[in-house]
DNA sequence: TCTATTTGTTGGAGCGCTCTAAGGCTGTAG
DNA sequence: CTACAGCCTTAGAGCGCTCCAACAAATAGA
C-alpha cells in the first residue's frame, strides 16, 4: 500500500518532480514529447496526486463541507444530491457530516469540518445558535439551506413557503370551493410561512379562513380531520403530505370520498404524493435545486465572483394530480 | 481568513511546536502547567489543528470514503446515516461522492475518493466492474453494500433476501394460504435471491409456486395484479413495497378487498409501508446496520484486527400490518 | 555524592505536493 | 559568431503538521 508519489514518477519518466506537477494540472506549457513521458510512467506506475498533499502545498482546497441535520430524511438526502452534482462539475469534492439536530453535535460536526479547511460550508437545517454560524463564516464561505439569516456574511437558500401554499389555495378557488380548511403544522419547521401563506391567500379572496390545528403526521392530519366531519368544508390545504394522506385515509373511513366530496391538497412532493395508488396534488419544493444553488453561492464566493450576500427564495409549484376537483356539495 | 498555525499558538504561549503538536493529540506527557498555557492561547487565537496536514505529515488518515450510486434513494441515504454514525463514533469524517449508476462516472468518483488517500472506502451498491474494485482494494480497505463480490480483499454487507421471502411465505402459510403468487423484480437489484427464496419456501411448504413478472414500481405491480384475476391466489408476495402498494390499489379497482379477499405482503418497510392509510405487511431490512457494520468493517481492517474477508449477511424481519389476513375465499 | 532512570521538552527532518525564480535550450536576427 | 528572445525545465523553499532523536531537568538508587 506505499503508493507511488511524483518523485517517482519524475524518475522513471526522467525528468523533475516539478514537470510532473505541471503535467498533473493541465499545465499547456510543457512539450508534447514530455507530457507523454510523464503520464506513461504515471500509468505504468498507478500513480494518482495526493488530494491532500495538493490542497495543502497549494493552499488551496477543492473540498465543500457539507452539515445534514438529519440524512435519515429524504429532504435532505436531495438537497445532498443536487450539492454533489454541482460540486462533482467543477472538480469539488464533498465531505459530510451528520449534527443530529442537536447544537452540541452540531458544534463537533462544525469544528470537524472547518478541520479541513473546506473552499465553502453549506448547512443545511441548522440548529446551532447563530453565533456559531458567523464564527464558522469567519473561516469559509457558508450557505445556510433551509434556515433564514440575518448574517451579512452568509447566503441563504429556502423556499417560498407562504406562496406555495397561496398556489394550492388559488387553484382550488378556481376550481370553485369557498370553505376551504387549513391543517396546520403546529411547531413545525416551516409551518410558520405557510400558515400565513394561508391566511393571506384566504383574505385575499374574501374568504373565511378555518386552521385546524395538526402536525407533520398521517396520524396528525387524521386527527385533525375527525374534529372536523360535523362541519365538513369542501377542500383541505394540508401542512404535508404525510399529514395529507392521513387526512384522506380518514375521510374515506368516515365515508367521504376524495375528491368527489372533499378536495385535498398536500406539500412536499415526496415520492409518496406520486404513487398513483395516492395520487396527490400537492406543492413541489425543488429540493435538488436547493442543493445546487446552494453549490452555486458557495464556488461565487470561493471564486471571488460576489461578496454581497445572496438569499435564494425559491418558488414553489404546484403539481394537480388527482385528490382536487370542484366541489359537488354546496360551497 | 488567514487562519493560525501551530507556530502561533507556540510564540503565544512560550513553547516549542512539538509541545503544541502533542498536546492537540491530547499526550499524556506533557506537564498541566504548559498544556494549560497550550490551550489558552490555542482558545485565544481560535486555533485549530489542520487537518489535512496532520494527515499529510503522520501519513495516517481519519477518513472514509463513501461512493452512493444514488443518494435520492431513500435506502442509500440510511445506510450513510449508519455509516456516519459509526465513523463520527471513532472520531472519522466521511467523504462522498455519487456515481449515478454509470460505471464511468463511478470510476471517476473512484479515483477521486482515493486520491483523499482515505483509510477505508465503503462502495454502495457499485456498477463497475470487478476488476475496478480489486484495484481500488490494493490501495485501501474496501467494503461493498448491497453487492455481493468473491473478491478475497474486500468485505462485503448483504441482505439475506432468500431468507426474507421465505419470512412471508411462512407467514402467510400459517395464516392459512396455499395459493400464494409472487410478484416477480425481474432485472432488479436484489431480485434473483429473493425469487429463489419464494421457490424455496413454496416447495418446502409443498405448495405449487406461480411466479409474475413484473418489476420494481406501483405500476408494475398494478400492471402484473391485472394480468391474475381470473384465478386470483389468496395471497401475494411482492418483490418491494411500491410494487405491493401498485397491487393493492389495483385490486380494489376490481372490485377486491385487502386483506379480506387478498393478502398483499411488501419488502424493505420503506417509511411508505408504515403510513396507516397503507399500512403494508412488509420484510425489513435492517438499512442503518448495514452501514454501521459496513463502518465497523473498515475500522477494524484499519486497526489491523483483521485480514480475512467478512461476509454479512443481516437477516431481515417481518413487520406485520394489516394487510395480511387468514384467506376467507377457498383456498 | 554520583550515576542511572524517568519525565518533559525541543530542534529538525520530512510527509507529497505547488510555485517562484532562475537556468538551459532553441532559433532567429544582427 | 554573438545576442536576445522566447519556450521548457528545474532547483529549492515552504505549506502545517508529526515524529524521532537528543537533551535538560527532576527523581531514584546505591
Amino acid at each position: 500500500m506505499a503508493r507511488p508519489t511524483m518523485d517517482d514518477v519524475a524518475a522513471r519518466a526522467g525528468v523533475s518532480r516539478a514537470l510532473v506537477s505541471l503535467v498533473m494540472r493541465g499545465s499547456p506549457k510543457v512539450s508534447d514529447r514530455r507530457r507523454a513521458a510523464v503520464l506513461k510512467a504515471a500509468e505504468e506506475l498507478g500513480y494518482s496526486p495526493h488530494a491532500m498533499a495538493r490542497s495543502l502545498a497549494s493552499r488551496t482546497s477543492h473540498v465543500l463541507g457539507v452539515m445534514v441535520s438529519d440524512l435519515h430524511n429524504a429532504f435532505f438526502a436531495e438537497v445532498v444530491d443536487g450539492l454533489d452534482a454541482v460540486a462533482a462539475e467543477h472538480g469539488f469534492d464533498l465531505i459530510l457530516n451528520t449534527g443530529g439536530r442537536s447544537p452540541a453535535r452540531e458544534r463537533r460536526a462544525l469544528r470537524s469540518l472547518l478541520s479541513f479547511r473546506p473552499a465553502g460550508l453549506a448547512l443545511l437545517s441548522p440548529v446551532v445558535p447563530t453565533a456559531d454560524i458567523g464564527r464558522a463564516a469567519e473561516q469559509t464561505p457558508v450557505v445556510l439551506v433551509a434556515r433564514s439569516s440575518r448574517l451579512a456574511t452568509v447566503d441563504t437558500v429556502n423556499d417560498d413557503g407562504e406562496r406555495g401554499i397561496a398556489l394550492a389555495v388559488d387553484h382550488l378557488v378556481s376550481l370553485g370551493h369557498k370553505r376551504i380548511a387549513h391543517l396546520d403544522g403546529g411547531e413545525g419547521s416551516q409551518a410558520a410561512p405557510r400558515r400565513r401563506g394561508y391566511l393571506a391567500a384566504m383574505a385575499a379572496h374574501g374568504l373565511a379562513p378555518r386552521v385546524v390545528g395538526s402536525e407533520y403526521t398521517d396520524v396528525g392530519g387524521a386527527r385533525a380531520v375527525r374534529g372536523l366531519t360535523d362541519d365538513l368544508p369542501t377542500a383541505i390545504v394540508s401542512c404535508n403530505d404525510f399529514n395529507a394522506v392521513g387526512a384522506i385515509s380518514a375521510l374515506e373511513e368516515a365515508g367521504f370520498r376524495v375528491p368527489r366530496d372533499v378536495s385535498v391538497v398536500g406539500y412536499d412532493n415526496t415520492s409518496l404524493a406520486a404513487l398513483r395508488h395516492v395520487s396527490l396534488t400537492t406543492v413541489d419544493q425543488p429540493r435538488n435545486e436547493f442543493g445546487r444553488l446552494a453549490a452555486e453561492a458557495l464556488l461565487q464566493r470561493v471564486r471571488g465572483e460576489r461578496v454581497e450576500p445572496v438569499r435564494h427564495l425559491l418558488h414553489p409549484s404546484l403539481v394537480v394530480r388527482s385528490t382536487t376537483a370542484p366541489p359537488v356539495r354546496p360551497a
